[in-house]
DNA sequence: ATTCATTCATAAATCGGTTTAGTAAATCGG
DNA sequence: CCGATTTACTAAACCGATTTATGAATGAAT
């Protein structure tokens, strides 16, 4: 990196002692140390503002100090306020973080995979793709420490972090009958993992429990770029839906958009139910109902259990644990029946 | 990490040849290597899964492709945006990117650089706090490869990417008075860095240039949380502004919600103008006009010369460069006169 | 005086690669 | 056919730390 980089050897040459005595004294191994020696290679340090390269450390004591998260999209808030949570939980514990965007590209997933592995990190959190099974299981195999978030993976067992998806939409769609609405509909991403397909599973079994029809048209699973579209059709039909639950920020998005372009009043045409913290929830004329993951509850116990299993070090491997946190529905004016006209 | 790690010394066994051919195939110095040779080591590796140990590499290379990022504040967006379109950068030239973040602390930073040194990465990109001034010097002499970004340090002789904020700042003022405004009021957080230093001196040029006095009161520059506060007095008095420059994204939401509070109405009883690319400013009523710093470019850019500088590797260095971009400001409704009684 | 702990410090091996210097065999030019 | 070159490969040093085995010095106990 630079020039005149100072080495273990010269400070020990300064303070006339061996590496040995400075790499224990650089270890707090005070036990079996004289003051003398002590004060000696402490001036060492000082005088030549010595650091220890953690690259050679890391080579002899195998580990790196280091981890990496492997997220699917990190433009989603979601997403980004685990990686926050993370961060700071690792941070506290002196170990660093790589942080890789897929945006939920297999190829990349497995090539960020691959990367980190030969960086030597000592643990992966991953939201995954779902599209690597055969790699997630070669991690397993290896006992690299690793942990699911967001996402479960099918037949894998590992560590796993997720929340209560398929509650939340049920209760946000309670939340809706109640108001008066029996005409919902869901959007969300791709059905490519766990999260949107449990979301789904919530609205379904919602809808049959109100004894409401769980109608096809109404549950869009599409890419981002493709829900101006099928809105589009939806609206176009005679049976409109009356309420609308967003499976998240980027969702809402494109649903504000539509909603906007086509002067549809909310809540009084169409409630609005938004999963995610949105920052402008509060903000926006109406405010939005939203349903709120614990993030940062999640992301901070997703590095704990994750620094559990690499200082458990292979022996007494915990057995792998799953996770679920509740969201709690944030019911604003976006889907409140007060300002709604009763039909 | 895991636990049977195969070394480079288990392929050359398999293989049947020395540990330094081995190394010469995966460096791709074919040059003098028998083809037979070459697929002999191509199988072992290939039976054994065989992956190399980058730490080991960058122990005896002296660099690590890692880069390291040090970012101020990372729920703001422009940061955000800058480090996403660097890691894009790296990602495409086999560099990693350790993001870190100071919250503004420059303690923090301290702790950062150092970490990111001991790491041994290639070179660093800072969001300075402006309080180091003593390590970015350090770091210059060095010969680290270092790069500001968002903020000129004073003094130090380096690599600088920054926005070109007085003219930002001046052409919106201009615009606003078009409108027909005098009373133009600018808030931003606390005047610590080049930045917002620079917004607030556009303001005050452009303002005497209109031959408008830049009345203190309407210059408010503090913390994000006290923001609240001061919009209290600031609409408190008998002489209030008519419009307001928001210095960045946080600034706009307190400014926001203060209004939403108040219900104040936007543009006809405040214009407003906000600083960085606000993903809702155009699905809010009325939509945002903004300022628009090119983030990903900046980005991108700052990626480009400290790669380049990374190479360079201390001989032929190139003499600092201060590059300066343009901002665009996006006219939206929360500005235009068009909604808003002419007095 | 001899034995045994205890304290303090070090030499040398090690981690897993890269790189340098060198060697043996094959090829070539005259 | 002989010396010079080129080709193909390797042994060993090296990167900068940690760790292990060992040794010297001191003191206490026998």
């Amino acid at each position: 990196m630079s020039s005149n980089k100072v080495t273990m050897a010269d400070v020990a040459e300064k303070a006339g002692v061996s590496k040995s005595t400075v790499s224990q004294y650089l270890n707090k191994r005070y036990e079996y140390m004289g003051a003398e020696t002590k004060k000696k290679i402490e001036q060492a340090i000082a005088e030549l503002d010595y650091q220890p390269n953690v690259v050679a450390r890391s080579l002899k004591q195998k580990r790196t100090s280091t981890i990496g998260i492997i997220v699917a999209n990190i433009m989603h808030s979601f997403s980004t306020e685990i990686c926050r949570a993370i961060e700071d939980y690792f941070q506290e514990h002196g170990i660093n973080v790589i942080l890789c965007n897929t945006d939920e590209d297999a190829e990349k997933e497995k090539r960020y995979i691959e990367m980190l592995q030969a960086k030597q990190v000592d643990g992966i959190i991953l939201f995954p793709t779902g599209k690597n099974n055969a790699i997630y299981k070669k991690l397993r195999k290896q006992h690299t420490p690793i942990l699911f978030i967001d996402r479960k993976v099918e037949g894998i067992k590992s560590d796993t972090i997720v929340a209560n998806n398929e509650a939340a939409v049920f209760e946000a769609i309670e939340h809706l009958a109640k108001q008066g609405h029996a005409k919902i509909a869901i959007v969300t991403a791709p059905l490519l993992i766990s999260s949107r397909i449990e979301r789904m599973e919530g609205y379904r079994k919602a809808m049959k429990k109100l004894g409401l029809e769980p109608k096809p048209e109404f549950m869009i699973h599409c890419e981002i770029s493709q829900i101006r579209g099928r809105l589009q059709s939806l609206f176009a039909e005679a049976d409109k839906p009356t309420a609308i639950i967003a499976g998240n920020d980027l969702v809402m998005l494109e649903i504000l958009a539509y909603v906007k372009e086509n002067r549809i009043q909310i809540p009084n045409e169409l409630a609005l139910v938004v999963f995610d913290n949105i920052r402008f929830a509060d903000l926006l004329t109406p405010t939005l109902t939203t349903i709120s993951q614990p993030s940062a509850k999640m992301g901070r116990t997703a590095g704990e259990l994750l620094h559990e299993r690499i200082q458990a070090g292979g022996q007494a491997e915990p057995a792998p644990r799953e996770l679920v946190f509740d969201c709690k529905l944030i019911v604003r004016e976006s889907s409140s029946a007060s300002t709604r006209p009763i039909n």
